[in-house]
DNA sequence: AGTATTTGACGTATATTTACATCAAATTAA
DNA sequence: TTAATTTGATGTAAATATACGTCAAATACT
């Protein structure tokens, strides 16, 4: 991008883009299902269940953890990855709220 | 990424993940929604609107026409985008049933 | 104590995204 | 007809994302 110009954007914007990118990829939507499934949910089970190296799958989480919509807690040697369900409640009126946004009902087409 | 892995995940999810990549970043959003104000929406205008140059914003005009968020009618030597508000129904949708495969009641952190 | 397991940090290679400049084609205005 | 406007295509440079291997540290097992 060779300048970033993200900030030139509303902070509700940039945040909510935030968000959809952190969703942006179908192995970090598939981790949050896993982990809504999986109530003892420890790491490397996580990497069991994808078609993905342990290495990139602990990327995900991280990318996930950045948002705060998954936390790790750690048990030992282990991690006990989960999701955050106020997080996910939010990230829910966020995108409602955005969506609200370009929601108009008489929107008609030229 | 050196070897795609994308095509390994159910196709549910690579679709949704598409569709959240479309809107990840906030120069989308807001042409979403200025479209959304704006019925009489000429191409130059919406880059008059962005802190971006007309180039780059034809580009991320581009890809929410690839995922079919928007359309460009051509009149002449201009063209008229719009939303596709069956599509930001659709996408509605999709957002809300993948929330849902994610949401627990009694959903419990250990 | 010594070995095995689990994890996150770090580095690396490739792909994709972001931002833009330049250009040619098409259309409109003078 | 000539000049100006508008657009999309193409190319480019830098940043970021994706996928993984290797490693060291911490803990658990024998």
């Amino acid at each position: 991008m060779v300048q970033s110009k993200t900030e030139l954007f509303d902070k509700k914007l940039v945040k909510d883009a935030e968000l959809f990118k952190a969703l942006a990829h179908p192995a970090r939507l598939r981790i949050l299902q896993f982990l809504a499934e999986t109530p003892a949910c420890i790491t490397g089970d996580i990497s069991d269940e994808l078609p993905l190296g342990r290495t990139t799958v602990n990327q995900h989480l991280k990318e996930l953890k950045k948002v705060g919509l998954i936390q790790g807690h750690i048990l030992g040697v282990k991690t006990n990855y989960c999701l955050d369900p106020a997080k996910v409640k939010e990230l829910e009126k966020s995108i409602a709220s955005f969506l609200e946004s370009i929601n108009f009902e008489n929107y008609k087409c030229i």
